[in-house]
DNA sequence: AAGGGGTGCAACCGCTGCGGG
DNA sequence: TCCCGCAGCGGTTGCACCCCT
């Protein structure tokens, strides 16, 4: 102990020795926390591992407002802090740094990464940029801390009625309603075939796996396979940001037959991001979370992927970028705003038919918490009254629908082979991806195109929709 | 009051990408 | 082209605090 703290001593700095006499001494711990995790350079001292201490701070403050950010690994050099380059960087980063915000997050804060969640998965660094103030770990600590309290509440990931902003399918693929042209673009794009597809979409690194190849069942199965590792683990959430909203999937997870015991309130489900003070009006967004479904109603989410809606994707250059998209819209009037107007028109996903009540965000008015406890108490009300029928089948999830096995690959419903079950909607398949985006995309007049079997598709519609 | 479990936060670790030599 | 160092990112861990029994 002693000889450790004699070698942190060794590390001299002509100008700060003075201040930085005492810092070894002020922290107990230090000695035991002498690690490997940074390699040492240099003067041969020892780093220090563990707590800061305020002295340690304010060395490195000083540092920095001598010598700027960045060049880390000089911090060593340049005073005694016996701190590699990471450590400095990171707790400039997260705790030093001026114009952190530190606190709880607000409930804006907390819609927001939700929203920024399922738009790109844990790309922790990306979010904290949009939310001024908030470091990448404490987002990433707080979606953590999330992640658990939901699944400990058996809750979806996602709130209900979370609009995304631009879910790759919505941004990509919906058309704007206003625009009857583009719409119908939109639908012959996704009605290509394989050649076409490639050409409108070769930037596209999503759409490039969905269309690359007409086999689809081949050339789909890696996806596919992540669709049923997250169904069969539970991971309802990870299909959620792909599912194009529409208020007929909304109306029917909201029929009494689903919610007949739910304390009677306007759509509970709805929170619209366009309500949310950050997001300018024009960013209505209709990509709908669906709520939580007991067929997934874990909220497990494998760490290191993004979730399959947010699969990043490599945007046409008409289009702007994740970073942009969110500059838009916690700064609704940047100058910019004419031109993603204009882009909005494209790729925005068409307005709902049925629009959010106005209180539609009182549930999340309460805090993402009441948010969940309302869901709770719905879902346990609402459990009952259904079950899953859920079929997976190596890698890929094959839904029986009309007799037929569709292979279901975000978005795109691919039907593959004959099959003799017959497909009875129950509440699980309602809200099976597959059924939801079928339903959307029928109701808005197949202008996506993807699924080829309309017939079979409308029956399955007209059960899903009690007709 | 004590202890055991849960929670949240700070920090570390390992990997990756990038740029310079 | 390869290697090396650096910065940054995301996942994981450790620990202090809190709450409940």
């Amino acid at each position: 102990m002693v000889e450790r703290e004699m070698s942190y001593t060794m590390v001299t700095d002509e100008s700060d020795d003075a201040m930085y006499s005492s810092i070894y001494n002020e922290s107990p711990s230090a000695a035991d926390n002498i690690g490997s995790g940074c390699t040492s350079r240099g003067k041969g001292s020892v780093l220090k591992k563990g707590p800061w201490t305020s002295t340690e701070d304010g060395i490195l403050i000083d540092y920095v407002k001598r010598h700027g950010e960045g060049n880390w690994n000089t911090v060593q050099k340049h005073t005694s802090l016996a701190r590699c380059g990471k450590s400095c960087r990171l707790r400039w980063a997260n705790h030093l740094r001026p114009n952190l915000k530190k606190g709880a997050f607000s409930k804006e804060e907390e819609q927001l990464i939700v929203e920024m969640h399922a738009r790109m998965g844990n790309k922790w660094a990306q979010m904290a940029e949009h939310l001024p103030g908030r470091t990448d770990n404490e987002i990433k600590n707080y979606w953590n801390t999330r992640i658990k309290r939901r699944q400990r509440a058996g809750l979806p990931l996602y709130p209900p009625g979370t609009h995304v902003e631009d879910l790759h399918w919505s941004q990509e693929y919906h058309p704007s309603t206003s625009n009857v042209t583009d719409r119908r673009r939109h639908q012959d794009i996704l009605q290509l075939g394989n050649s076409k597809a490639n050409v409108l979409f070769d930037d596209l690194t999503f759409a490039n796996v969905l269309f690359e190849d007409l086999n689809f069942a081949t050339s789909l199965l890696p996806v596919a396979s992540d669709i049923s590792d997250m169904l069969g683990t539970g991971a309802s959430s990870y299909m959620s940001p792909i599912l194009p909203s529409h208020s007929n999937i909304r109306q029917a997870f909201q029929s009494p037959e689903h919610f007949q015991n739910a304390a009677p309130q306007k759509n509970p489900r709805s929170c619209s991001i366009s309500d949310h003070p950050m997001y300018g009006n024009n960013h209505r967004t209709d990509v709908m979370i669906p709520e939580s479904h007991h067929t997934f109603t874990d909220g497990m989410v494998p760490t290191s992927k993004p979730l399959f809606g947010a699969v990043k994707l490599e945007l046409p250059s008409f289009q702007y970028s994740e970073t942009s998209g969110f500059d838009q819209w916690t700064t609704p009037s940047t100058p910019q705003s004419d031109l993603l107007d204009s882009v909005d028109t494209y790729i925005q996903s068409p307005p709902p038919l049925e629009i959010d009540e106005p209180d539609c965000f009182s549930s999340c008015d309460t805090g993402l918490l009441d948010m969940l406890l309302h869901e709770a108490k719905i879902k346990a009300s609402a459990k009952h009254s259904f079950s899953s029928t859920t079929c997976i089948t190596n890698g890929t999830q094959n839904v029986p629908r009309g007799g037929e096995t569709h292979i279901v690959t975000s978005g795109a419903v691919v039907k593959t082979e004959e099959m003799d079950e017959v497909w009875e909607p129950k509440r699980a398949d309602v809200i099976r991806p597959d059924v939801l985006l079928e339903s959307s995309w029928q109701d808005q007049q197949s202008r996506f195109g993807i699924v080829r079997d309309s017939s079979s598709l409308s029956d399955a519609l007209s059960l899903l929709l009690g007709g």
